[in-house]
Parts: structure tokens; sequence; C-alpha cells
DNA sequence: AATATGTTGTGAAAGTGAGCACAAGCACAA
DNA sequence: TTGTGCTTGTGCTCACTTTCACAACATATT
């Protein structure tokens, strides 16, 4: 074992659910566990949570369990959490107000750094920490910031062409709110959130 | 085949999929389509496709293909989305506030009924077409309504405590958007979304 | 009617991920 | 030092998902 490569998309999402657990955990004085208890916690089997953590080393000891803080810092070092990301907001509508005043993402070490948007009523208001610009001028300010990450907020009919000036601006990574497949190239990487779509699947069989 | 029941959890994700890009392809006036065609679009295998069509039925025309707006009445069929479905929000923050303003949950099927919230600053609001009520009246009111369904959009600190009232009240089925891992019995469908945990997706490997 | 071309539906193969079960290792007591 | 009890790390097996490959069917052409 211990090949990184090797370790399934679904086992990151686990882990980033450890990760929030030991936060819990740290919060309620618990400075170690074992992973039946973190398996009680998150209603999974303590062997998968030691085969994640296996992808990655050895952060257990036999016998014991797991040092809640320790544990806390090497997911946090495996999965790139241990630094601040700068985000560009495309799209200053609902959600994207929404996320410029949500003041845990920028605790969690996601910061938003620009917002555009192309509406003259909303352009040059300050949301949050940001001034809202001008989407015209999204790509040059990018390209001159250097900013990697981008969240795409605005309606269907503009998605397309947000993602292709971000990508044309050298953003390597995407999350996409709008409700399509968006197409990039696969040196970029996107995940979509589409809140219809995870209503619909509430509602199947129901 | 035929078997419904075996139809897993994924293949529902991208039976929704499918029906979203089925509207894209009637709004462009393509009336007709193969799976080679579908898988293009969105990235799949064209056999993937009619596998996970084939759990339900037979939808298309050997030779020829599939009717994209059959196809479309036939998958709002499969996945119940033919039909309203009512939601109680509880949290009117910003998340619950984009949530409400957002008319294309509506368009959708999906209509949010009631809002709830603790602060007296926000109850008594109108937002979108709902007046928020207080929160201390909400298990009442969801077992005098009969709403099966709910949105979760308050802090960490409340989540459990709003989740274990929800189902009090006897809902069936919970998005929540709260950054915590909520203890519900397992007859009530939960469905988590968490903003930082997928930016933490994006951010692994980059 | 026969042939060529195209596309579905699906059994079977290949590939992937989860869970079991146990050796390895730690802690503490006798 | 030896023994007991506990928990991790992991090879292996089983189950599930995806993909392949082809028969079945449709349409068009000769």
């Amino acid at each position: 074992m211990r090949n990184v490569v090797d370790a399934p998309e679904e086992a990151i999402r686990r882990l980033l659910s450890y990760l929030r657990q030991l936060d819990c955990m740290l919060q309620e004085g618990k400075r170690s566990f074992s992973s039946q208890d973190m398996a009680e916690a998150l209603h999974l089997n303590p062997a998968q949570i030691r085969k994640d953590l296996s992808y990655f080393g050895e952060f257990g000891t036999r016998g014991v369990g797991y040092d809640t803080e320790r544990l806390a810092d090497e997911l946090r070092s495996i999965l790139n959490l241990n630094r601040n990301w700068e985000f560009v907001l495309v799209g200053v509508g609902n959600i994207g107000v929404a996320l410029l005043r949500n003041p845990e993402l920028r605790k969690q070490g996601f910061e938003i750094v620009m917002a555009f948007d192309k509406d003259p009523q909303v352009i040059g208001q300050v949301v949050g920490e940001v001034r809202v610009e001008n989407v015209s001028r999204m790509r040059r300010r990018v390209e001159q910031m250097g900013t990697r990450l981008a969240i795409i907020a605005v309606s269907l009919e503009s998605a397309q062409e947000v993602g292709d000036s971000l990508v044309e601006a050298g953003v390597e990574g995407i999350l996409c709110f709008a409700p399509c497949y968006l197409r990039v190239p696969n040196t970029v990487r996107l995940i979509p959130i589409d809140i219809a779509m995870e209503l619909g699947r509430l509602v199947y069989r129901l």
C-alpha cells in the first residue's frame, strides 16, 4: 500500500469529513480516539477509515488509536489545507453574495479575493470584503493576479462563456453552481454543485 | 435486467444529469439523439447511458436512437419529478435567502412553502414568496402542514437540534448545508452539501 | 428481397472499491 | 520477562460498477 495515486476520489471525500469531525472532537476536548469511535460518529466501517488513511501513511498507534491533533495536522497536509487558497468569484447574485458573506470559508483557508458581475447595479458595490468589478475586466485581472481557482455562480446562459474566459486566463480549478455541464479542457479540474439536482436525488424514492 | 432496485445511486445522479441535458437539447431544437451524442455532451461512455436507462425500461429505438421529449417525460416519471414537491426551509441566512430568491427551483418543481429562523430581525420579513416564521413554531407547523421535506441552512451549532425537531415533526428527507454529519434515523433520507468540503476537493492535487 | 449502415439493449468480462480477518505492535500488569 | 487486552495496518475476498462486444432490430438503398 502507501500508494497515494491509488486513493479513490471517494476516499478524498471521506478524508475531508474525517478532518471536519476531528475539529469537532478537538472542540469537545477529545484528544485521542479509535477508528471505531470515528466510524460510529460518521456511520462508516472502521476498516474503511483505516484503509483510507493507509493510502497516505501510518498515523495511528497499534493498541492505542489516533492522536486527534496529530491526525488533523497530517490530514491538512495531505489535503493541502495547511495554507490559504485564493479564489475569484464570478456572478454576484444570491449565491455569490452568500459565499462572499460566509466567514466560515475564510476561516477554513478559502478566500475570495476578487468578484465580478455584469450587472451595473452590482458593479462597484462592496460585498463581504471585496468590491465587485465589471466582468469585462475579469480575464485581464485574473491573469494579472495569477489566481488559479474560480467559483462560477452565474446563470445557465452565461456559464460556458465565463468558464471559457476563466480557462483562457489560466484558472486550473472551477467550482460551478450553474445547472449545466461545463466543457473545460481536462487539465482543468471541475466540481459541479447543482442544488436542484441534489433536491432531485432527495426526492427519488419518497 | 429491468430491475429498478438494482439501480445504483450513482445511476440516479446520472439520470438527473441526462434530464438536465435533455432540456438543453429541447431548447436547441434537437428532437432526437443517440447515446453517443449524449455521451459526448457529458463526457461519459455511451454504454453507461444505455445501461442506466435499462434499469427502468426500454426507451430508445434500435438503429435510430432516442426521442428527446419522450425520454425527458420518462425520466421525469422515473425520478418523480412530474409533480410539485414542497419543502420547509430552516435558517434564513445568506444561503437560505439565496434559495428563497432562486426562481429556478420553483420552475423545476421544488417549492419552499415555509421558512423559519430564530433571529427576531428576520422573523416576519417576506423573502421570495414566504414570510419567515419563528423557529419555535416550526415543529407544530410542519406537523400541521404535513411537509415531508426540509432544507437545513442554519449554523453548525443549531443543525443537530433543528434536524431532531424536523424528524420528530415527521420529515422524511433533509438537504443539509451545515458542515457536520447530521444524525438521523435511517428511515430519513439525508443529503449533505458542504461547500467548504467541495472547495477542499477542488484544491486536492493542485 | 437482399444488403449495408446505424443504434439499442444486455450478458459477460474487466475493473474498482469496501469489508473481513488476522498478524503486528503497543501498554500495562503480574 | 511473560501474558492479556486492545487497536492498527493490510492481504485477500467479495460485491458492485463500468465497459465491452454482439445479437436484435430499424432504416435506407439497390
